[in-house]
RNA sequence: GCGCCCGUAGCUCAGUAGGAUAGAGCGCAAGAUUCCUAAUCUUGAGGUCACAGGUUCGAAUCCUGUCGGGCGCACCA
């Protein structure tokens, strides 16, 4: 569906006839030859470096070579002009009635327009989230969810079967955490005056159920236990019943993980082990002395020997600890487990998402992926900063302590999950993200989030104000509408628009950057808004024209691309397109 | 001290795996419009792509260094 994979076929096709001529060396590289839109529309639809990558290692000159491309071009059907241009650019343009054809396939796609199989079907397990279950997510966390969960659609629209999963990390210290405070909660549930709760619990009145459960299910019985008699089951009911919350929190994000692994299971099935044999198998583990850290001060820390994994010997700046002083497992450890399982899963290819605050670890756990997959397997991981929460142009302080951080739900509540959901891919995911609660909500043009869907809403509105015009017309059979009757350089214009969007898909989720795909989507809503409004000046322009029905098909027709294009964008994001505006 | 990310118009940001004269929105300036199909429209000004080198036909993009901002830096996750 991505045209410019075609044109490129005829360019490749194209070199070859001149290897065959002899201008062109046996064995020619045409990898680098792209086919791609220029940057500015004047110089044509579609530009190929062919010339200025060829020529070199030909020993030719590029203009000669792009004036003996341009003759093997010309001829191709659909292609309007060929021309030389700059210092070897290959420039085409194609005929009016290509742009129609591409509109009869949009047509044809609808809201699937987009779709390809650029991933073969390939396997991709993309793990985010992945929060500690120790309480409700947090709003900075939503934007890693979102951010992975619409990549996720996009390469699922290319192509690849991907797998969502969630890591509980439900055996380390924090879990223990929020079993000790789930257990002070219980004790208050029994009429226990617990007073302040103590630093380094979790102080979150959403424990006070935990405990009361608890209580309600088993009475007194804990109570004169020692705590490891009553550790594991507390830290399995409150992990439990905080992953039920984040499940909620994540549906109100319109999120939803095809499998959850627990890192406790991974420990008890004995996972962790293996992969520890694993590396000391082939050698990269040996117990040894860390430098202690610079330009930090650590007040505890002291030279002791540890169990380390050669990190360094992968890129890693510093070997790593795979056990702490207490002779558990480092969370690092249970990670290589983890992603090590993902690999026996049949998973090559992995993706992470994670904040930003947690860029020091990607090293560490890229290396580990290297080696116990032997190289076969790849780790890509994606960060994603902070969001700066606003209202009216004041920052809303959060803090944790002061119990005024915002939690997804908050968010949600307040701008719903398709606003939320937009804005978060709305800028490159490494950068930070200011999020106005009063802008989003504004039903301007200025609000980008309006702006996209108004533009489907207003496509749906001309198709109604359509059939009340013309009963009769069908807006399924649109296909033998006079195409050819939209001309007008904006119209145009607009069609070549729409054809873009499959390739814009494919560069975004190549990049595994969605958010590319907004600013697409604004400029696709923008173009239909123009041509709106110049029908207000040229009445000739107007999109329903009780004088003349065919032509009023042809502009259906190409209302029905916008919708399309939009509805399979929005569609990628997680975001409802809308009918009407309210 | 080290590692990673970032630095583009007054502001917020794009920049299509190295392409041609670097773009958009807001704001600013000028003008149009009170009409209609649904929430105005058009035009304009505005830039040493942080800085300095390098790589090559060609650099905002890749490499090196400098400056500035963010994050992180045994045994947390």
């Amino acid at each position: 569906m991505n045209f410019f994979h075609e044109i490129r076929k005829h360019i490749l096709a194209a070199i070859q006839a001149l290897v065959a001529d002899g201008d062109l060396p046996e064995g020619t590289d045409a990898s680098r030859v792209t086919a791609e839109p220029p940057r500015d529309e004047s110089h044509g639809d579609i530009s190929t470096n062919a010339a200025m990558v060829l020529a070199k290692p030909a020993g030719k000159n590029p203009r000669e070579l792009a004036e003996k491309l341009v003759a093997k071009l010309q001829n191709i059907g659909l292609i309007a002009e060929v021309s030389v241009a700059g210092p070897g650019f290959v420039n085409i343009r194609m005929v009016d009635e290509f742009w129609d054809q591409q509109l009869l396939t949009i047509l044809e796609a609808g809201a699937d327009y987009g779709k390809s199989n650029l991933g073969l079907g390939e396997k991709i397990n993309l793990e985010y989230v992945s929060a500690n279950p120790t309480g409700p997510i947090h709003a900075g966390h939503g934007r890693v969810a979102v951010v992975a969960d619409v990549l996720a659609n996009l390469l699922e629209k290319v192509g690849y079967a991907v797998t969502r999963e969630y890591y509980i990390n439900d055996a380390g210290g924090q879990a223990k955490k929020l079993a000790c405070s789930s257990y002070l909660r219980y004790r208050e549930a029994l009429g226990e005056d617990i007073g302040e709760i103590p630093e380094g619990y979790y102080p979150g009145p959403y424990l006070k159920d935990v405990g009361q459960a608890i209580a309600d299910r088993d009475g007194d019985k804990w109570l004169s236990l020692d705590e490891e008699e009553w550790l594991d089951p507390f830290r399995e009911f409150a992990v439990n019943a905080m992953m039920s919350a984040i499940r909620e929190d994540l549906k109100l994000m319109g999120i939803t993980h095809e499998v959850f692994t627990s890192e406790m299971d991974l420990q008890r099935s004995g996972a962790v082990d293996r992969a520890v044999a694993d590396l000391e198998e082939q050698g990269l583990l040996y117990t040894g002395v860390l430098e202690p850290p610079k330009g930090k001060v650590v007040e505890d820390w002291e030279p002791r020997p540890q169990l380390l994994f050669k990190a360094t010997e992968f890129g890693d700046d510093v070997d790593r600890p795979l056990k702490k002083s207490d002779g558990t497992w480092t969370y690092f450890t249970g990670d290589i487990a983890y992603h090590y399982d993902k690999f026996q899963r049949g998973f090559k290819q992995m993706i992470n998402v994670w904040g930003a605050d947690h860029g020091g670890y990607v090293k560490r756990i890229v290396s580990a992926v290297n080696a116990i997959t032997r190289g076969d397997g790849r780790l890509d991981v994606i960060l994603s900063q902070m969001v700066n929460f606003f209202d009216n142009g004041v920052a809303v302080k959060m803090s944790k302590r002061a119990g005024t951080f915002v939690t997804v739900r908050d968010v949600i509540e307040k701008v719903g999950k398709d606003v939320f959901r937009f804005m978060m891919v709305s800028r490159k995911s490494d950068a930070h993200l200011d999020f106005d609660f009063k802008k989003v909500m504004e039903q301007t043009k200025d609000n980008p989030v309006f702006y996209v869907n108004y533009a489907h809403a207003r496509s749906h509105s001309v198709m109604r104000m359509a059939k009340q015009e013309f009963p009769d017309i069908d807006p399924t059979q649109l296909s033998d509408a006079p195409l050819k009757r939209l001309r007008d350089e904006d119209e145009i214009r607009l069609l070549k628009l729409l054809a873009g969007w499959p390739r814009q898909v494919e560069i975004a989720a190549q990049a595994h950057e969605p958010h590319r795909l907004c600013y697409y989507l604004y400029e696709v809503a923008g173009q239909f808004h123009m041509l709106w409004n110049k029908g207000k000046d040229e009445a000739i322009l107007r999109f329903i024209l009780p004088d003349d029905r065919e032509l009023t098909r042809a502009r259906l027709a190409m209302i029905k691309g916008v919708q399309a294009v939009i509805a399979s964008g929005l569609t990628i994001f997680g975001v409802e397109p809308v009918e009407e505006m309210h």
